[in-house]
RNA sequence: GGGCGGAUAGCUCAGCUGGUUAGAGCGCCUGCCUUACAAGCAGGAAGUCGGGGGUUCGAGUCCCUCUCUGCCCA
């Protein structure tokens, strides 16, 4: 026999063993159903938020990964046909400035390279290091389809986007124009307004005058002051904005001032967008560098003037600047200004500076030409879809958040000035200058014939592809009859599993992509798809973030990152996972701390210690000749009638955790799930159960018959209620569960996998009270008999008698488990009494009291301290209870049960009060 | 500036549609190496539920207000 198992539990020693036989096994591949397997159960479909293929694993994964592994294991061994889809995106910027680094390192460029190799260098490196987060995931146990894993830029998947895109063409819903956007001048990339953090800045507001020309031309004498915080921008101001009923700048309606340094004569325009409070209240107008500058420039036809190129330096628009770096630029033209006597003034101002997401370079507005979705349509639908509850959001309150975007969105820029990624699928006339795009590279110019051809340069936003997943992954576009069987079997899928701070990155855009072109994909009856049917997921489950232990947001430059992967060498993967299962309170943030994953390494060595008990009394057994069937596990245990309490209550127990379990889950309260199972385990289980079993179990040779069934039936009851139990607590920790599972069954399991077999599922018969009220009884007394024996000072070991009072149905359960009470609290005999002499030091309780025999001075002092203290309790309960009793609407209006409780209540706590009252007045004066 | 949260034991957090005297883990104090486990066992101390007001027979829970604090968006 196998169950030799070490004292203490070492993770270490059986973890990589695991994670690498469940995807050897492919335990957790789900088949694409078909006429000869068709699908069995209801599907359970669940897609893996797409982590950056550069990405490595943080807290943030590990929660978000916890909580699916433990839904997906939960529904899978709940019958449910359960699929978990994993993979990663190719995340355009990050991928891109990876390799060109490394390229960098090399001493070349992409742009020496050329395109087509830096593309495929591109996939070497993808090849070579793509699969790191992956692998982290693998080692962690995620139960996924590792025969599914989907790349964005997989073939598959890029006909997905090119089909999006090209049916978004067609429906008039792609457009290409001039507007300002988020330009990273180091990547060299428009990046969306997502990928822009704003940190606060410590800058300047500089004031500018600039001279007022009369009708002719000549400076009248007097300027307007604008502020700013860019003043190089100025180059390329195209007006001056005033509040239309400012009255400092009344007189100046309809002037024009005269641009300094560059001379060019530029109008006061009115606008009651301008703040009257910030700066001046005259604001510089520079359509082409500020959002909204340009919004202003829209509404008063004014025209835009790019002062920069695509590098940040000034351009040739920007005269004797030109070439200068946006930064040098500013101090030139801040110390010239100076000169020219047209700075007023400098003043201290702290604003927020967008920077770009990847390289955290300062953004540069700019105007350029990109390609825009309109976005309306899609989120109409989008908004429909979740106000009308096809899906639903847990907490709900982030339904709030997602209208509230959604109802101000704006058209979404797609194109990305990189080389990495889905190359728009548009190609430039040369002839007539018109765009043909096309599902297959096209020869020719659908306008006029040309050959003269080429296709657009830009590639598309990496979520333009990681939104198309729930359909793409499913095969979308390509659902015929043949091929449809995963998108009928699978779509649409179950649950999205993700962090707030991507709530729109993915899930808006999965819903507004998945909901448009899902509903071109008719029912597998051939009926239309409605828009409940068509959403990407049913349920979306928003977690919070993982702070560090201090609740700061875990940062790379505050050094306070805490990398899962460590903690996980240190203590368990099962630790850390329970861990972040017991925290994951729904909208809570989980403050880490390790200390709290020690204590969860404690249970696992407390259940792996529990494990060892139950074999050794297994080998007892089976010394003997008593051994327990295998068949008989696996399902959840009963009792008979007569079995000992300690049988009857456990199994009620199991019963009574496995219906909470499963209710907790079902509400994603993994922290009350996770804390209900750890009570039952150690709280119940093994304080208690264990304890109490040793007294049936006593495994010696020659003993009736009876005697050996009554021990075999001990041994059947802990070997399936532990069994059942490690079930229970398998989707919180796999490992653990799985290691002592198989050498519960002798390394010859009736699966593969403890993931495989089925969830504990309460029988509400099974959760019979008597037994739980009995064994409470039985509990109380024990930790009645243990407080007044440290009271009055018994060694330890000492074997005590204690006296008992109480009424005839509680002292025929005492009685009949007074070996319980014996074992447990170390007493020699209960002995039932009428009344407790005096003198003895007294435990009451409603149901009984009890008093510790034994040859000890009472330390009255001590004595007198506890009873003073009950008694104020007792009183402070009582006048509370009194209080609402003798209220007349209390009695009138509060529900029956309540009185009837409160009442009850009332009566018990006078009786315990006026016993602590007798017994303080029996101590000695003194 | 707009929006959304949070404040409960030393720490981190539960507390469902208001209902009996507010819970857990960790930490702390005391005593125990009791033959599964010292990563353990047993016992214990500890909270006027952020302040104020209101609704109600009854408020940690609902409403108003103030203070502090976090996040998202502009």
């Amino acid at each position: 026999m196998p169950h030799d198992l070490p004292k203490a539990y070492d993770p270490s020693a059986i973890e990589d063993h695991w994670a690498e036989h469940w995807v050897r096994e492919n335990l957790f591949a789900q088949p694409t159903p078909s006429a000869d397997s068709p699908a069995a159960g209801e599907p359970f479909t669940i897609l893996l938020p797409p982590p950056n293929v550069t990405g490595r694993l943080h807290m943030g994964h590990m929660l978000n990964q916890t909580e699916m592994d433990i839904l997906t294991r939960w529904r899978r061994m709940s019958g449910r046909r359960a699929l978990w889809l994993p993979g990663t995106d190719h995340a355009g910027i990050a991928t891109q400035m990876m390799v060109e680094r490394q390229l960098a390192s090399e001493g070349t460029s992409r742009q020496q390279l050329g395109r087509e190799a830096f593309v495929e260098r591109v996939w070497e490196w993808r090849r070579e290091y793509g699969g790191a987060i992956l692998q982290q995931m693998k080692r962690l146990g995620a139960s996924v389809d590792w025969q599914r894993e989907y790349f964005t830029m997989d073939d598959r998947l890029s006909i997905a986007v090119r089909e999006a895109f090209v049916k978004l063409h067609e429906q008039g819903l792609i457009y290409r124009g001039a507007y300002i956007v988020n330009w990273c001048p180091r990547c060299q990339t428009a990046i969306s307004d997502l990928e822009v953090v704003y940190d606060e800045h410590k800058g300047h507001l500089w004031e500018i005058r600039y001279p007022v020309i009369d009708a002719d031309g000549k400076d009248t004498g007097e300027f307007l002051t604008v502020a700013t915080t860019r003043p190089e921008t100025m180059l390329g101001d195209v007006a001056v904005a005033i509040h239309p009923e400012d009255e400092r700048y009344l007189h100046l309606h309809g002037k024009q001032l005269r641009l300094p340094l560059v001379g060019r004569v530029i109008p006061i325009i009115l606008d009651e967008w301008v703040s009257r409070e910030f700066g001046t209240g005259a604001v510089k107008v520079t359509p082409a560098h500020d959002p909204n500058d340009f919004a202003l420039g829209q509404r008063h036809n004014l025209p835009s003037i790019n002062v920069m190129d695509d590098t940040a330096h000034i351009n040739s628009e920007g005269g004797v600047y030109a070439g200068m770096e946006r930064y040098a630029a500013r101090k030139k033209i801040v110390a010239d200004l100076d000169e020219q006597g047209l700075l007023a003034g400098i003043k201290d101002h702290v604003h927020n500076v967008g920077h770009c997401d990847r390289c955290k370079t300062v953004v540069e507005p700019r105007l350029s030409m990109q390609w825009f979705v309109k976005i309306q349509p899609l989120a109409d639908k989008a908004i429909e879809a979740v106000e009308k509850g096809y899906i639903k959001f847990t907490p709900e309150q982030y339904a709030k958040t997602y209208f509230e975007w959604m109802r101000n969105i704006h058209d979404w820029c797609i194109s990305r000035q990189l080389w990495w990624g889905h190359r728009i699928p548009a190609w430039h006339c040369a002839d007539c200058r018109k765009v043909t795009v096309a599902r297959q590279d096209p020869e020719a110019c659908s306008h006029c014939g040309s050959a003269k051809i080429t296709q657009e340069t830009d590639v598309l936003d990496t979520w333009f592809s990681s939104g198309l997943l729930p359909v793409s992954v499913f095969g979308w576009p390509n659902v015929t009859a043949e091929t449809r069987g995963d998108f009928d079997a699978f779509y649409p899928t179950s649950l999205l599993v993700t962090g707030f701070d991507i709530l729109f990155f993915w899930v808006a855009r999965m819903i507004m992509l998945g909901c448009w072109f899902a509903a071109d994909v008719p029912l597998p009856d051939g009926r239309p798809r409605s828009l409940a049917d068509s959403v990407p997921f049913r349920e979306v489950y928003i977690h919070a973030l993982v702070r560090d232990a201090n609740r700061e947001k875990m940062s790379k430059t505050k050094g306070n990152v805490v990398d899962p992967i460590e903690i996980v060498k240190q203590y368990g993967t099962d630790a850390v996972r329970f861990t972040l299962a017991s925290m994951a309170s729904p909208g809570t943030d989980i403050a880490f701390n390790v200390a709290r994953t020690e204590g969860y390494r404690a249970f696992a060595n407390k259940i792996w210690n529990a494990a060892r008990f139950l074999f050794m009394n297994v080998d007892r057994a089976a010394e003997i000749g008593i051994t327990v069937d295998p068949a008989m596990l696996g399902g959840m245990p009963t009792v008979a009638a007569d079995a000992p309490l300690e049988a009857r209550w456990i199994v009620a127990e199991l019963h009574a955790t496995a219906a909470k379990v499963n209710k907790s889950l079902e509400d994603y309260r993994y922290d009350d799930a996770a804390n209900t199972i750890y009570q039952f385990f150690w709280g119940s289980f093994c304080d208690w159960y264990l304890e109490i079993v040793k007294l049936r179990l006593n495994f010696a040779a020659g003993q009736q018959e009876s005697e050996s069934a009554s021990q075999r039936a001990a041994l059947m009851t802990l070997v399936q209620v532990f069994e059942a139990a490690l079930r229970m607590l398998s989707p919180f920790m796999p490992f653990l569960t799985e290691e002592i599972w198989y050498a519960l069954y002798d390394g010859k399991p009736p699966a593969k996998s403890i993931a495989l077999t089925r969830y504990p599922q309460a029988a509400e018969a099974a959760i019979d009270q008597s037994p739980l009220d009995q064994m409470a009884l039985v509990q109380n007394l024990v930790v009645e008999v243990r407080a007044a024996r440290k009271e009055i000072g018994v060694e330890e070991k000492a074997v005590v008698p204690v006296q008992v009072r109480t009424n005839e149905t509680t002292q025929s359960v005492i009685a009949a488990n007074h070996i319980i009470v014996e074992r447990l609290a170390r007493v020699s005999e209960v002995r039932f009494v009428e009344q407790i002499p005096d003198g003895m030091s007294k435990h009451h309780t409603p149901a009984f009291d009890v008093a510790v025999a034994y040859e000890r001075t009472v330390d009255v002092a001590a004595e007198r301290e506890r009873l003073t203290k009950d008694i104020a309790k007792y009183e402070k309960g009582l006048a509370a209870a009194e209080r609402q009793l003798g209220n007349e609407g209390f009695l009138a209006k509060a529900p029956a049960h309540v009185v009837e409780g409160l009442k009850k209540q009332e009566a018990e706590t006078r009786l315990l009060l006026e016993k602590a009252q007798a017994a303080l007045a029996a101590l000695p004066q003194s």
